[in-house]
DNA sequence: TTGAAAGCGCTACCAT
DNA sequence: ATGGTAGCGCTTTCAA
């Protein structure tokens, strides 16, 4: 790789020269400028980012931490990140936590030693002292915060949405399906049905699940069925336990959605792949990624007048687990 | 941050010796040894990692490039990739291609001035002079190349496999679904199913689509339909649009396996939660993100005789879209 | 308008 | 066994 000392040579310049033509900054002379260039152009150079990073002690990287890229949530997140962070030139340093604390705490730590000047982050733990400790932006994904800027869905609304919808559409014997405890967001839907449940006669059930993955989903429909086999309606804890919940009711015989409603949460992609295609509670995943990267764009150019905190709508999804009323 | 210098004046030693217990080279005596250790507790300290990849020219990133995080078969990719590689104390910087040229060559060479030591890269272009330029090792992820060294499964075995599973199941009327002709795999499994079709006497039927995505997986499904309606067996392109066209079907009332058998490919986690489970080709897509993080990282290591290319089996999963027999 | 040189934090060589 | 120091590639004063 050629470096700026090369360029400078074949220029017949200095290199604090080529350096004022890269950055565009203080005088140049115009045909300095063009011998510069036509060197840069003839060495195939581009600027060693690490040796930039180490002087000016920030680079163009910025830390994005997930619980897990292979959640179908995530993708999605991760995406609209990756896209708004890359218009402004920025890339991503990707790293999953899987709710693991020394993961995590390992992953910030190499985002600091790596100059990152931003970090993203959809941690259940902003208590750790590491956080509190970083220098750098900070900002919260999929997570709310009152010390740190963040962006979120308003998870207690879109629970009290699916309980009330099933309530309006007419389920009796509701079941509510709780994520696993030490996941923020899951906890927010739960308390939200749950508050919108009680205001009500209904009569509910909750069953308690510990995790959201594919593998694990369809155990927990098959609980749900075995222990209460009369349920008409379920708030599901995402949309992919939603779906499993879904297709084990079809293989048990029920009619859906006249036996059995079903509402999911998230609105995942393949959500409207699903037979019958599942109703459900819709985070804008993907905008919320690029709300955080222009979040955390803002906080690093140090804006004036910035929301420190985004929180996004939820929105009813109906497609056909739900009835038409 | 504290720096190198502060650790080595709390100490009371040169950065030389703080350096050498850091990196564990040349003699340090016991008691420097502790001091220094304490030093760097106290102080909190943690090495720059990138003045160490500046002095060193080589950091401990490594770029990996994707088409798009969002299609449900790379996450699977991404975090097997991902688990070696920080095993081994690597970190991940990623990027999506979208198949789109100018997108692969900065992300390339984003990679290149970050000093990344190495790159995996699913791209369609080995071809594109930027990689054969590269200084760096190179590991290709579901391509395969006589030039670099590759990790993928055998899409012509798998295009064959899907093929005669349809045909040994007794389907007389099959529409084979060809992939985007731009992606290689989809080029692979394609020209091995024609393969097998080819050689009996089955009536077939090819529908060319043009992309992947959840979006227009339906439409596929519908126009599927229109143009083939007396279709028993469906060889799809992938398991998106295998789910798809499964439900599709269903809608249209067609009884699977009884009227339309139906195969995917890749097995991404949502086929074993569709209505029915969807049967289709396997891809170990995890292990393939980790074979090639392996496979990296010995070439970095300069390990002696290691496979340059590894091909991955691809394994028929049975599931209820083909019959028993 | 341009160049010389210091310094970002680290490693590795050469002395001692 | 330890320290001094050059140098990785760049940016940015300061002087000319």
């Amino acid at each position: 790789m050629p470096t700026i000392k090369d360029v400078a040579r074949e220029a017949g310049v200095s290199v604090a020269t080529v350096s004022r033509v890269l950055n565009d900054t203080g005088y140049v002379g115009t045909d300095t400028r063009k011998k510069v260039m036509k060197a840069i152009a003839q060495l195939n150079y581009s600027p060693n980012e690490v040796a930039r990073s180490l002087y000016k002690r920030e680079s163009r990287l910025i830390g994005l931490l997930l619980p897990d890229i292979t959640n179908p949530f995530f993708p999605q997140l991760a995406r609209g990140v990756e896209d708004e962070l890359s218009r402004s030139g920025f890339r991503l340093l990707l790293g999953n936590s899987d709710e693991n604390t020394e993961k995590e705490l390992d992953y910030i730590q190499t985002f600091v030693q790596n100059n990152v000047v931003g970090i993203i982050s959809a941690t259940n733990h902003v208590d750790y002292q590491i956080y509190n400790e970083l220098k750098l932006p900070l900002v919260l994904l999929d997570r709310t915060s009152k010390e740190f800027p963040a962006v979120y869905a308003d998870g207690r609304e879109g629970g009290r949405l699916a309980a009330r919808t099933l309530i309006d559409k007419g389920a009796e014997r509701i079941t509510l399906v709780k994520g696993p405890a030490h996941v923020k967001p899951a906890q927010d839907r739960y308390i939200g049905a749950l508050e919108e449940l009680s205001r009500t006669d209904v009569d509910f059930s909750v069953l308690s699940t510990t995790s959201y993955s594919f593998e694990e989903a369809k155990g927990w429909a098959e609980e749900l069925f075995e222990k209460f086999p009369n349920t008409d309606g379920v708030i599901a804890s995402n949309d992919i336990v939603g779906i499993a919940i879904l297709h084990e009711a079809l293989k048990l015989g029920k009619r859906i959605p006249e036996e059995l409603q079903i509402i999911g949460y998230d609105d995942i992609p393949q959500s409207s792949l699903s037979y019958p295609t599942l109703s459900t509670i819709r985070q804008p995943a993907y905008e919320m990624g690029r709300e955080a990267a222009q979040l955390l764009i803002n906080i690093i150019r140090k804006e004036k007048g910035i929301e420190q905190t985004v929180q996004m709508p939820v929105e009813l999804i109906e497609r056909n687990t739900t009835r038409k009323d």
